[in-house]
DNA sequence: CCGCTATGAGACACACTTGTACCATAGCAG
DNA sequence: CTGCTATGGTACAAGTGTGTCTCATAGCGG
């Protein structure tokens, strides 16, 4: 498949983000439903994608892609823990779709190296970021680094679902995870 | 089948049980394999659950009740909005299994007006708690009731997650839970 | 103990998904 | 414009899950 051929490059991408979109609310979904939704034909899905396998395979290095193309920049500003979790956080709640598409990825378990690797690789990264705000006398060191990295997952499930829901924006769900995550939902 | 009859409910109990399990993890299995896994034969399986449907909404009202029945005597004790909601997660903390399979749900699709009518219940008296507790002037009135309650189940989830990673125990995740949902990760 | 009932094992038809192959056609690139 | 290539549609084979049925047997309740 050529991919300087514009119908072809055309394909591949509506296929992907056809995918994501219907693979996310309904992962049993048939390459058939997959192809349809996607406005191309079964056969030309194959022609992309091998296999499920591959297909799957691709859309999350895609949105490994995607979040690590916006979340790079601002770790590489060498901010404080603070500013740089607040901006990565306003970074990717517009790719809420694609996170989650990631965090539900164990679930059918990714056994292919490279995606491991990469994924290893950001967790690490956010792993090391909260670390940072513990030193800074930012973040409470009583908490398991760890569970910090899973909670601030949660949250952004959390904005998706609502942002699914249709009851909040993107720029409420961005200052409600902030404020929940930094100070939690009580007074003072 | 006669729910009297020992070897009937056993059965019953058995496939319930394996089918949360299974399911929670691999939502694909087959369901030969979960008969397998809940060392019954395929044919029993169909005898007490007629399609796969009805199993997953029998798995659905099981978990329910699971957790009707240790939330409602607490909330029947009318106690402040805090020691409320400290005591309900404290208890959901072992049934997250159970919490997670709901949670889960909505992605495949709970038609099931029964399923429904109860779950939505069950989210309409957390919502209600947490108004109780901005009312109480604990909790901030700035944010999103909808928002705390949809927090909440995804502070649950990180539990059942570092639960199933072996990374902590559940008193520790119960605490985490806790201390993060009431005054956040940073310090002071 | 005895009768009844739930169970296990297997066979079976049916529907669906997967992956491959083929062919006529529409559309891109040069 | 022309040749090449990606596409859509279709047909096909193989595999798999689903739901039903039958029959001998093990185990419960009375």
């Amino acid at each position: 498949m050529n991919p300087n051929d514009a119908r072809a490059s055309r394909s591949r991408r509506a296929l992907l983000d056809a995918s994501l979109e219907l693979l996310l609310q309904k992962p049993t979904a048939s390459l058939s439903e997959v192809a349809a939704h996607a406005g191309v034909g079964r056969a030309t899905l194959y022609r992309h994608f091998d296999t499920r396998d591959k297909l799957v395979c691709a859309i999350t290095l895609d949105s490994l892609g995607a979040i690590q193309s916006v979340v790079q920049p601002i770790l590489d500003e060498e901010l404080s823990a603070e500013a740089t979790l607040t901006r990565i956080i306003g970074a990717i709640v517009p790719l809420a779709n694609q996170y989650h598409f990631l965090l539900s990825l164990w679930n059918i378990g990714a056994d292919d190296p490279q995606v491991m690797e990469i994924y290893n690789q950001q967790l690490a990264s956010l792993f090391e970021l909260v670390e940072r705000g513990k030193s800074e006398g930012w973040i409470k060191p009583s908490l398991n680094s760890r569970w910090i990295v899973t909670t601030i997952d949660s949250l952004i499930y959390s904005a998706w679902w609502m942002l699914g829901q249709g009851e909040m924006t993107e720029d409420e769900v961005t200052t409600h995870i902030l404020d929940t995550l930094f100070s939690g939902i009580t007074k003072k």
